[in-house]
DNA sequence: CGCGGTCTTTACGCCCCCCTTACGCCTTGA
DNA sequence: TCAAGGCGTAAGGGGGGCGTAAAGACCGCG
């Protein structure tokens, strides 16, 4: 049983879906967290890595049908999706397109809290345990989204620490550029490979013993990086 | 894997539902069984262990929400719970005892084999991810992308991996020269067998024990190349 | 308006990876 | 026995990716 409550991203434009349905994420026992947009979805999904995602399909930057493929690209876990259309075939094709389940607005808030147990009640198995993610000397701690090394806290500034966190959630996977970037500067920087060389360097100053022989960021070479936790 | 249909049993008492259910679960590729009563339903399931239960709400001899009950004290694969009543607190009982959906009558045939594809995908995505491919001391781990021997690493560079995954698998098929030339060069340097040479070289320097009698990757003159995996 | 921190962009040297060429060995068949 | 072709190994050169430094741009803040 993980001590940290489970992190529900709810992706949606409207403020009013956010404003009953954060206080009652919170009252149920889960942490809440929120994004407007699609892209913004996105980043969320990659960088918080939440336990479930509430979709909402009508969003004003993309298509949230697109959101919900892009998403199961990396991202495993329970997808809710709420739609004010109650056309059949969308509903088809969400679920096809790897949601777990599917709700038309109206809703009560009760039924969708339900469901949310439900698809969370047979990942429960599969959770990623939580707590800080060690690497030597260094701790990285997501709830508290603070930096350690030997106790001491390491500054890190929000797009340092953003990459730094996707990094660590890989636990030991490879993560191509193309992933780091999409998640830290969105789908816009793709291929600006520069900043990572950037970034990852200056990570490597604050956390690596000796900067030019990483053991905690490694580099794969014309592939990416990963992060190496104990 | 299983290659046989995967099996749906259908507890529902209404001759209807199964005269048009049945037939839409057949023509989807499913196997459909039959149960018209709870007894039958608790009975059908353990007998037959089906892929996912379809469970109607409104049953003769007993309560719905029993059967539910009783059937997850020893049944964990999907259940999607019919019912005509709408009622919320309804939902969330069923959902809370285990139920994996829940579905109002009158519903799309439509609708409902989409959602028990959903059920069943995830249920098949839980199973155990494929481990690394081993040959003697040497570990593939396609999911971190690493080489390991003896467990020490490998340094791969990207196309001595692309190589080497691709032979990896093949699971001990004989690749041809043009199938690997395709895979990792593509189709423009389909001919080109002399980068197979100098790469298949260079990964047996690294891998093999002695690479002039090599185990690991062996040579079918002429034709291609095998990966001998244990 | 000035200032500090952060992000972006440019510049540059180094190293490694990929491709290429060369050559010797082996097998095969005339 | 000799020629031919496929295979394996070695070595070098060119290009591009990587790391690093540092300057310019863009904030929020006082």
């Amino acid at each position: 049983m993980s001590i940290s409550r489970p992190r529900i991203l709810v992706i949606d434009d409207e403020p009013q879906i956010h404003r009953f349905l954060g206080p009652a994420l919170d009252a149920a026992g889960y942490e809440p967290l929120r994004a407007d947009a699609g892209q913004e979805g996105l980043r969320g999904i990659a960088l918080w890595s939440p336990d479930a995602v509430v979709l909402d399909l009508g969003l004003p930057d993309m298509d949230g049908k697109d959101v919900l493929i892009r998403a199961r690209e990396f991202y495993e876990g329970p997808i809710l999706i709420l739609s004010a259309r109650d056309r059949e075939a969308e509903k088809i094709q969400a679920l096809d397109n790897g949601a777990n389940d599917y709700l038309e607005k109206p809703f009560g808030v009760g039924e969708l809290l339900a469901r949310l147990r439900a698809a969370l009640r047979q990942r429960a198995s599969a959770r990623a345990p939580a707590g800080p993610i060690r690497s030597g000397d260094v701790e990285i701690d997501l709830d508290k989204r603070r930096v350690t090394r030997g106790g001491a806290v390491v500054k890190v500034s929000p797009k340092e620490y953003d990459l730094l966190a996707r990094l660590a959630l890989g636990h030991g996977r490879l993560l191509t550029h193309k992933d780091l970037l999409v998640a830290v500067w969105g789908a816009a920087h793709a291929t600006d490979t520069q900043y990572l060389r950037v970034f990852i360097g200056q990570l490597r100053q604050k956390l690596e013993d000796d900067p030019a022989q990483p053991k905690i960021i490694e580099t794969e070479p014309g592939v990416g990086y990963r992060f190496i936790s104990d």
